[in-house]
DNA sequence: AGACTGAACGTTTTT
DNA sequence: CGTTCAGTCT
């Protein structure tokens, strides 16, 4: 079968993988080593070899951007053939689902997916009295809904009762209840269960090691007729835990799945020698690991390179040149970091420097405030109960509806159990102020003119008449400054423009309801600019890495959480982003709500970087990441103090063990710092 | 109601 | 530093 010739590309192991198709299936594999590719690999395979049809196949990923990766990867080899496998995030599985069957969860089908910033303004006006910070307090309200903490306080519980209560009667959904209302749907009705279980005959996850609890149980819920699943990831790129993933779900794979076949991969396709034992070095620091091999034939390559700048400006200045004098094209650059808030002086040279780029992730284009309003208005006719956006909507622009007579209208509302929208009408008789009645009437004839529009006109051509028929270019022209005012209407125009691939209302606000960020406009042949979370799964020949500053990687907050190996593996995952070039940077001092004066990040010294080198050489590699009189932790020993380093052994005066001289080629040792 | 002011404040990652 | 908030004025 000629189709079949796919698989000599691929190694033994990771042949075998692809073969296995059925029962219980994991592959547990460092960075680089195909994971991915043998996932999309198996499909194909499943597919070529008609083992299912493709309605029958479901691919999971925890982000919008590795679903839409994978889907491109599928559809390139297998064209139109791949045309109903479902590839998704879990997010947009659980919405999928829910849309079939939303009224059997007590939800209308119109419901809408509330993101952080509406939950924020929900937690904010129940808790607006109360001296509490909205922030913490949607956090803790989240940590319990996705069952990561038992119990609330009771002053927390009757927040979190008021929250769940508005959510229903806006009919919205928030993140976690997409997942939770299908839970209750499967369990509430098996036959709908059942029939998606039987349906899938064959399920992939990638990143499986980002799978949290809730996720954990509807993987159960659809496993339990074929028992078919097909899980690939890497502990070590565990980076999630602030969403409720648990690596430990993937270590206690072969104990949750009897007789499930685990694979190991050990060859790294993707890095240098030179990049890939930077990555193995740093990765030895973390003790909540599964030892690996990772190899490469790959060649030695090009040594990395460590870039010390005074400040935040030196840095992105060398950065431009090394690109700008490159051969290469601008897409094969990246610039990863910690926070998104390293972006800004990287933009600024790049922009200076005339070199195109693309930030990925970050303030997103849906967070603008245009954008947002716009939504507002196409939400609030998909759905007329979604509050949240009524209140955004009636007025913006300004009609003269201000605190006071918002009040009124909640409070008809209330009173008369209606949405907002529905309370518009009744409260005109109890509002006195003129402009505020002209104002609702106003709003009420717009509304009611954009519904009729929206029965006919496609979604760009709705879009088009709110913005005509509110006067919102003009809105803008009058509050804000000639220069931000034609940003904003650059972002409305491409925003408008990028509505074209919608059919309906429906497809819109579902898609904008998981999708994150919008992918129409990314430029080509492009720098990529990012957050090490979002560059996760991706490669580029030459990265950059900033922002290597203890504080910043690793991040402060972690570190108060005692959070330092979720760090460690986020450095892990930056640098084995790299294929052939890595530049590792740090600023002596960086802008950031102030000149801050800032340390190296400890993770340097890791790597085997000392008095502005990197050490290549093996046995003193193991050395020089200790040295006499460091604090460290030995796994079965405590903590101890390094009395000595000769070669490749170490002695430490352990508190309670004593004096003890071990083989820094065995031990596994995590330094503390002081 | 809304524009304007100065003070306070916050600082992680994403579906 | 830039954003947001509370308070004041029109
Ligand atoms: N057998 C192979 N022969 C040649 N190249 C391969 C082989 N397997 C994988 N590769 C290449 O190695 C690179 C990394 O593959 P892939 O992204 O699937 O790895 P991964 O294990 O998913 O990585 P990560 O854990 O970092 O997401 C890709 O460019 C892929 O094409």
């Amino acid at each position: 079968m000629n189709i079949l010739r796919f698989l000599d590309e691929l190694n033994d192991k990771q042949r075998e993988a692809v073969l296995t198709t059925e029962g219980p299936v994991l592959v547990l594999a460092g960075a680089g080593s195909g994971k991915t590719k043998v996932l999309t690999y198996r499909v194909a395979y499943i597919l070529a070899k008609k083992l299912a049809d493709s309605e029958n196949i479901i691919a999971l990923t925890f982000t919008n951007k590795a679903a839409g990766e994978m889907k491109e990867r599928i559809r390139k080899i297998l064209g139109s053939l791949s045309k109903d496998i479902w590839i998704h995030t879990f997010h947009a599985m659980c919405l999928r689902i829910l849309k079939q069957h939303a009224e059997k969860v007590g939800y209308p089908k119109n419901f809408v997916v509330y993101d952080r910033d509406d939950q924020f303004r929900i937690v904010r006006s129940i808790i607006k009295d109360k001296d509490l910070k909205a922030g913490e307090v949607l956090d803790i309200l989240m940590e319990y809904k996705s069952k990561r903490i038992d119990n609330l306080s009771s002053e927390y519980m009757e927040i979190y009762n008021a929250y769940q209560e508005r959510l229903k009667k806006y009919r919205a959904m928030d993140f976690e209840d997409l997942m939770l209302n299908t839970l209750e749907l499967f369990s509430k009705y098996p036959e709908i269960r059942d029939y998606y279980a039987k349906k899938f005959l064959y399920i992939h996850v990638d990143e499986y090691q980002d799978t949290n609890h809730i996720q954990y149980q509807l993987l159960k819920n659809l496993l339990i007729y074929h028992n078919n699943i097909f899980a690939v990831g890497d502990e070590d790129q565990s980076i999630y835990s602030f969403r409720g993933a648990d690596f430990r779900i993937i270590l206690n794979f072969e104990k949750d799945f009897p007789n499930a076949k685990i694979i190991f991969l050990e060859q790294n396709y993707r890095s240098t020698k030179k990049i890939l034992k930077l990555a193995n070095r740093v990765i030895k620091f973390n003790y909540e690991r599964r030892d690996k091999v990772l190899w490469t034939n790959n060649p030695d390559g090009k040594d990395p390179e460590v870039l010390e700048n005074h400040d935040e400006i030196e840095e992105a200045e060398k950065i431009a040149k090394i690109i700008v004098s490159s051969k290469r094209p601008y897409s094969d650059f990246a610039v990863l970091f910690r926070i998104n808030a390293l972006s800004k002086s990287i933009e600024e040279v790049f922009n200076k420097y005339k070199i195109p780029y693309n930030v990925i992730g970050g303030k997103k284009f849906y967070e603008r405030r245009e954008i947002k309003d716009l939504i507002a208005y196409l939400r609030l006719i998909y759905n007329p109960k979604d509050n949240i956006s009524l209140e955004r909507a009636i007025n913006t622009p300004p009609r003269g509806i201000g605190e006071t007579t918002f009040e009124i209208i909640k409070k008809i509302a209330e009173e008369n159990n209606v949405s907002y929208y529905e309370a518009l009408r009744p409260a005109l008789k109890f509002i006195n102020r003129k402009k505020a009645v002209e104002g609702i009437i106003d709003f009420l004839n717009l509304f009611e003119k954009l519904l009729n529009y929206s029965k006919t006109l496609s979604v760009k051509e709705l879009a088009k008449k709110i913005i005509l028929e509110t006067n919102y270019i003009e809105y803008i022209q009058k509050n804000e400054s000639t220069q931000l005012a034609r940003e904003r209407r650059e972002n409305i125009e491409e925003f408008v423009n990028s509505l074209d691939i919608y059919n309906n209302l429906e497809e819109f606000v579902e898609d904008i309801s998981v999708k994150t960020e919008n992918e129409i406009d990314l430029k080509n042949n492009c720098v990529s600019v990012m957050t090490i979370h979002s560059a996760k799964g991706l490669e580029f020949p030459v990265v950059f890495l900033i922002g290597l500053e203890d504080d910043i990687l690793p991040h402060h907050l972690s570190i108060e959480e005692g959070n330092l190996e979720e760090e460690r593996r986020l450095f892990y995952v930056a640098i084995t982003r790299a294929k052939e070039e890595l530049y590792l940077s740090y600023c002596k001092t960086r802008f950031l709500r102030g000149r801050k004066e800032l340390q190296i990040s400890r993770f340097l010294e890791e790597i085997g970087y000392k008095d502005g080198k990197i050490i290549w050489d093996n046995i003193s590699d193991l050395s020089l990441t200790y040295k006499k009189g460091d604090l460290i932790r030995h796994h079965k020993f405590g903590i101890g103090r390094v009395l000595e380093i000769k070669r490749n052994l170490i002695t430490v005066q352990f508190n309670e063990h004593g004096v003890k001289t071990l083989s820094l080629e065995f031990v596994k040792l995590e330094r503390i710092v002081k």
